[in-house]
DNA sequence: TAAAAGTCTTAAACTAGTTCATTTTTTTTC
DNA sequence: GAAAAAAAATGAACTAGTTTAAGACTTTTA
């Protein structure tokens, strides 16, 4: 059977925990919906229930919050090959308090809840993928949550150049500034001084 | 079968996500090692690889690094019922950068590396089990990161008291303010003040 | 139970990052 | 491709939290 390119690519983030036959990848593809955003487009906005978990095939896209002042704190950028949602939204259907925007025209694969919880019943091997996936988030999340302490502003901004060198030229002064928890000012202040070194 | 006080507590934790029969629960039990740390010991110290994954029955913990300066950070305290440990080097077998130190006598129960792979062969429920286990952890993580955000060192302190509550009495004012972010002279400032108002 | 070690308090001088206001540059839109 | 909107730069006044230092209090240890 022959795949789309993006369906391929979700393939091949699923086959580095799991090996699945033809009969459940197919299976697996039948539970996903196709998704497109367009730029500046929301997919999530801040008090919907999460009703999907996306895993993005082309584009880019900001998830982040609102604080009370009304600053947006971004909790991550995701490209190509990354997954992203409001997981405890998802699961809870409490409403989420994220908005994720496409700062790029961009294409996700989609589960909704229903197919999830499927997924489990019909090919039980996604517990291990599942399982898996979270636990390398949790390492990576626990490892970007230690690393970023004591350092000051400037290395943070260092740091994020050399750990996401494709992410740094596609996004906004700005939005790295919410990123890094700084404000835009100072964020240029540093940039140019980071540069006259 | 009799089972011993902390591993009742296991037991009922592992409950929560999924059903064992009575042989699978003393399959499992078998594969645990009983720890017991006195205050003030290490279970764990960075440059060690981590060779288990420890459940806690009895007891408080904070897990730590220290920053180039030498300035501990603390990035939880573990009490009963809490899993604890360096899953990071625990799967990738690399040193931690991790220190855990009682600030009470302790008793856990650890799972070692060989164990835990052992135990997604013998009962492939764990699997389940884990992809839960982690899945609330991520949430939980994600939240907390979140939270604390554009929080100045009061409102964090104030945010402490009232979500570990069980915790805030066990644990000195220099490792707290060592888990909020400041140093104990600024912790000591916001106590004072807060208790006056 | 005395000494040692660690914790807490207080205060003055300091600094990384914020806030606010204005101008310039870049990007978007029609 | 001109007008409007958003992003970036710059600078001065400000503030939350740090640093350093020293004395008082508490807990641990022998």
């Amino acid at each position: 059977m022959n795949f789309k390119e993006s369906h391929i690519l979700i393939l091949n983030n699923v086959a580095r925990f799991i090996d699945l036959t033809e009969l459940e990848k197919q299976k697996y593809i039948s539970l996903l919906a196709e998704v497109k955003v367009k730029k500046k487009a929301y997919l999530m906005q801040a008090g919907e229930i999460a009703q999907y978990e996306y895993f993005i095939a082309k584009g880019c896209l900001k998830v982040y919050t609102l604080d009370e002042d009304g600053a947006p704190h971004i909790s991550m950028f995701a490209i190509e090959d990354y997954w992203t949602g409001d997981m405890a939204s998802f699961m809870t259907k409490e409403p989420t308090r994220y908005f994720i925007k496409a700062t790029e025209d961009s294409e996700l694969l989609g589960i909704s809840r229903a197919n999830y919880d499927l997924l489990f019943q019909e090919i039980p091997k996604f517990e291990r993928f599942y399982r898996k996936l979270y636990q390398r988030s949790l390492i990576s999340y626990i490892r970007r949550s230690n690393h970023g302490i004591s350092l000051d502003a400037v290395e943070r901004y260092i740091a994020f150049k050399k750990k996401y060198p494709k992410i740094v030229n596609r996004i906004t002064q700005r939005d790295l500034a919410a990123y890094i928890g700084i404000t835009p000012e100072f964020m240029s202040k540093i940039i140019s001084k980071v540069n006259r070194m």
